[in-house]
DNA sequence: CTCGTTTATGACAACGATGTCTTAAATGCT
DNA sequence: AGCATTTAAGACATCGTTGTCATAAACGAG
């Protein structure tokens, strides 16, 4: 027995030997399943097994195939691998965010579990306004193969990317949906009742005027946000002033052009809420301009708690959104899903910081 | 002539018709050339010939096969593509980086460059210090079949890495490069030249104690600015002081803390300069929390320009890197450079705004 | 001891494109 | 008109895996 083993051991040595011989004259070809084979002396199907951890593989050969693996640093080719079987071990992850942090965080998250997971993800920008946008989609379904795909708001909620994924059957997971919520997988947060929370925050701190600065409509979640403002307000039986909202686009300049309109009001808001963190970040510029003290002459509150929150001054009270968990989740499940229906809510935080203070 | 061509179509029309006929029936399968050839009426040599763009086929086929496309929507598989050609139509992206805007604007360049040859992009974020990370790379080539890659600050400079990719000889472009300036193609900015502008428009302003907080020690770049800096104070005829300078890692916490302890100078500076602008953002927290009026008592600048220099307040006076641009122009260098050495250098530019003013 | 079942492995086709080679028709030149 | 060259299109092998099927050995039950 230790006399076989050594035999096959001292051939495999050789084939392992020669292989590295023909790779230095012959030049550069790719190592393949071939070359593994060979050297761990069995088929190309077992290697292809012990790859896919498939079942009826003797310890033995899984053994000697890893260390095959091993010495050649073998990598197996994807596209052969998603060309031949049935799978392609690659997700999209869509997106048409503005905000970099937002989206950072989101393919941050993305990107952990799929590398647990031994999957790629392919960040895909798109253009929610594109009227071809449903046919890139589908292109690039085609194009890539992909076993699925995560969407990201506002990509979420189109109608039309929606039907295309549907009609093709492909397992999709929505990040922070606005609508729908019951017909696909998805993970999210309960917006509406986290812009209460901060609203209620704040009119516990005397405020009354609460200036609300709305998110931009193509997301789904601007219109929940000022819900949730809506029913604190009404909650407090406080009337809700039209002249106190105003709209935005999510980003810094929208923000700064809200404040601007807000303040000038004759009887000005002595808090503003924004209803993300780019555009509290503007509102506080604004009140610097003007001179007007922050918390103390005005509050002002964020959405999200990006890195942007902590930075700017005094930081912003705001709210934690568990973006990168929220994405991470939505790979998971979209992996461990199988196509079954599945929902999960991930809580957010009120995370006070100096911007916002009780009314003098 | 006439009856024939008409003939011709409408057996075309009829070979479509029965094509989505079978789709409806059997369910989903692939569309693939081989369904495009039939409805068009050629061989799959020739629409793949269309597809790209290969000479010899004549304006009435090309334009057959073109209709055939477009009536079926037809996507080819890029796994097929790859597996059987010489070329993936796919790049790689490697960066490890902690900057959210710079990495998002790094990534909008090389993905906008590679949307117009029709490329895709694998944004591929690594970790410089890992020990595995040549071998990461190397199974991603594997993997994937690159067609090329694009290296960003500060996976340029791991010699490991640029062994790897030397010893497979696979075209690569790297951005901001610290090492070997000539040794590779690269886009970069005069990192030393800036700094050196920067702190040359504080000294004009009459500044003398100059703080200067260092970058993140993996980036080269931390090292030309801050030569840059030394170089401009020596121009000046200023003595250079270590105790103004601190090291930083270009996140937000670390500018606190370097802000902190050059603040708590007994002789503390006038001005600081941090290496970018998430640091400057530090320095304005801790200025604001300790009632140090900037720009009035201190000048404070940044680098980059992100959009961050534009969201805290005063907005900071910073150096415009044109970080979307260097990107763009590295993924423009990958596709046309055919493999020659090139460099492309990008002005950068100073950029005065409210954070810092002429010493009182 | 025999027979069905589980375990373990290999042979071979298939995936959907491109590369190479072949062939036929059209064109240009004497 | 005759021949070389260019243009145009197809047949078929190929890329590197996985899926399917066949087959042999080991195992368990009667």
């Amino acid at each position: 027995m230790a006399r076989v083993r050594k035999t096959r051991d001292a051939l495999r040595s050789r084939a392992l030997q020669r292989y590295n011989r023909c790779e230095g004259v012959v030049g550069k070809m790719r190592t393949t399943i071939k070359d593994v084979s060979r050297v761990a002396g069995v088929s190309i199907k077992t290697v292809s097994r012990v790859l896919n951890k498939e079942r009826y593989v003797k310890d033995e050969t899984r053994r000697r195939v890893e260390e095959a693996v091993a010495a050649l640093s073998f990598s197996p080719s994807l596209a052969a691998r998603t060309l031949g079987g049935r799978r392609s071990f690659q997700i999209a992850l869509i997106y048409d965010n503005h905000s970099p942090f937002y989206i950072h965080q989101i393919q941050e998250g993305v990107w952990a579990r799929c590398r647990e997971a031994g999957v790629r993800m392919l960040a895909q920008p798109a253009d929610v306004a594109s009227p071809t946008l449903a046919a890139e989609v589908g292109g690039l379904i085609d194009e890539t193969h992909v076993d699925g795909i995560i969407l990201s708001s506002p990509v979420t909620d189109s109608a039309v990317v929606l039907a295309e994924l549907e009609r093709r059957g492909i397992p999709f997971v929505r990040i922070s949906p606005g609508t729908n919520h019951a017909m696909t997988s998805s993970v999210f947060m309960d917006d509406a009742q986290a812009a209460d929370d901060m609203t209620t925050h704040l009119i516990n701190d005397g405020h009354r005027r609460i200036g609300f600065i709305v998110g931009h409509p193509n997301h789904m979640a601007s219109d929940q946000r000022l819900f949730g403002y809506r029913r604190a307000l009404d909650r407090a039986g406080i009337a809700f002033e039209p002249d106190l909202v105003r709209p935005g686009l999510f980003d810094f300049a929208s923000g700064t052009a809200a404040a601007e309109s807000l303040l000038d009001l004759p009887n000005r808001p002595t808090a503003i809420f924004a209803s993300n963190d780019d555009m509290a970040a503007g509102v506080l510029a604004v009140a610097h301009r003007r001179d007007i003290a922050v918390p103390d002459e005005l509050s002002v509150a964020g959405f999200d708690d990006t890195e942007l929150a902590s930075a700017v001054w005094p930081p912003l009270t705001t709210i934690r959104q568990p973006t990168r968990d929220l994405a991470y989740s939505a790979a998971a499940l979209l992996f461990e899903g199988e196509g079954t229906l599945a929902h999960r809510r991930l809580q957010h935080a009120l995370i006070v910081r100096g911007s916002t203070a009780k009314r003098r």
